[in-house]
DNA sequence: AGGTAACCATACCGGTCGGTATACTCGCAG
DNA sequence: CTGCGAGTATACCGACCGGTATGGTTACCT
């Protein structure tokens, strides 16, 4: 596995609370840029078991050989292709919360429905977990640790954004679930309702009365 | 497809919020039940793309001949094995609203987390529509269009229970993330911090004022 | 000039996929 | 007794799966 590693981009104007987690991403070759490339786009589509190696390669101009020369395996190079849309959402996001406007919680809705606009497979992480996380053994897939990490990455920045863990949490539960009802629900506003409802939640930020009424 | 029909048990002292989609589901033989209860815990535990009619006919102990004979192909069968979840999720909820306790939006929550407890796999048809929502012509499977009415139905019901749409589509939000985060994101407690949530949104019923600070 | 890493082309491996075909046994209703 | 639907058993189809093997061609670096 011949990856070497570069340095990002944007390490340095970059908001505190994701600067520990734009990490560099190992360089690759022209080739396997091309493979990566090409198997982002099959994978984010068509979903992960539905694409073969062998379509992978074709696509993108070479061959099933150069692939696993590259990348060792298949799940490999879903691991890494999971891990680069992590990684470029993650850039996408710090460009827009270094834009301002507004509460910075909120801002991610909005970059959200810009980094979407084109896009109508939903959230990568999940559809690739529904594909990997089933049958005995499934939760040591390689791509098993990048969702979970990216999911506790969400987390962790909206805890940060918010200043509050509970806040931060339930921003949180809102941000999935808007994503999941604009694909697997087919709402095109969902994510826009979800904006509303965090701005309804940062609204109220003490922690409420529970128990309105008994029924 | 020799599929009779047979009326559903509890169409008489249900909520009628719940009371038009409790329709009946069709009747099936002997090897039939058998194929479609094989098929059903094989289909959530491992995905329906990981499991192949051969597992299915053996595992229910009869034969593939069988299966095309009761049910015309996989697809359908998947269809259906989303049809009869939904259909038991909605009784369970059913008679968890029945027994009261509590504003009935946040029964939801209580009601979805004993129906989850030993399941590990999270919403059944977010895992469906990642697998089967992808490539070309797609949409047309017979699935996504149980999937789409589940999520109406749950958004309707919503809806119903809060007795406000923008209320019960933020609900909804909560409810979707609380089951993302439960599974893909590996919180044993988000289900929990979901119905949380929702009290949170309830207590705060008047729309919030947006734009809290520039920054 | 020699070495080496990247790349391309092709064929093959055992296994599984969804789906079909043939032929047989059983229970039951007429 | 007969007819028929349901179920069983087994073999087969073409296609594809992830992964491996062999061999040859560039291009760059020393």
């Amino acid at each position: 596995m011949p990856l070497t590693t570069v340095p990002t981009a944007l390490d340095d104007a970059t908001p505190p609370a994701l600067r520990p987690v734009l990490a560099p991403l190992p360089a690759l070759t022209a080739a396997g840029d091309r493979l990566l490339a090409a198997a982002s786009e099959l994978f984010y589509d068509r979903g992960v078991r539905a694409v073969g190696v062998d379509l992978i390669a074709d696509t993108a101009g070479t061959t099933k050989k150069t692939l696993y020369d590259r990348f060792g395996s298949k799940d490999a190079l879903v691991a890494l292709y999971l891990l680069r849309r992590a990684h470029r959402w993650r850039e996408h996001l710090a460009a827009r919360l270094a834009e301002g406007g507004g509460p910075p919680a909120l801002t991610v809705f909005t970059a959200l429905e810009t980094w979407m606009g084109t896009q109508h497979r939903g959230c990568a992480f999940v559809n690739a977990y529904a594909e990997l996380g089933g049958g005995p053994g499934a939760q040591e897939h390689p791509a098993v640790a990048v969702i979970r990490s990216e999911k506790a990455w969400m987390r962790a920045l909206f805890d940060d954004l918010t200043g509050e863990a509970v806040l931060g949490g339930r921003v949180h539960l809102v941000y999935e679930g808007a994503l999941v009802l604009r694909t697997a629900g087919g709402d095109p506003d969902a994510i826009a309702a979800g904006r509303d409802a965090a701005a309804a939640l940062l609204a109220g930020r003490s922690d409420p009365p529970r128990e309105l009424s008994p029924t």
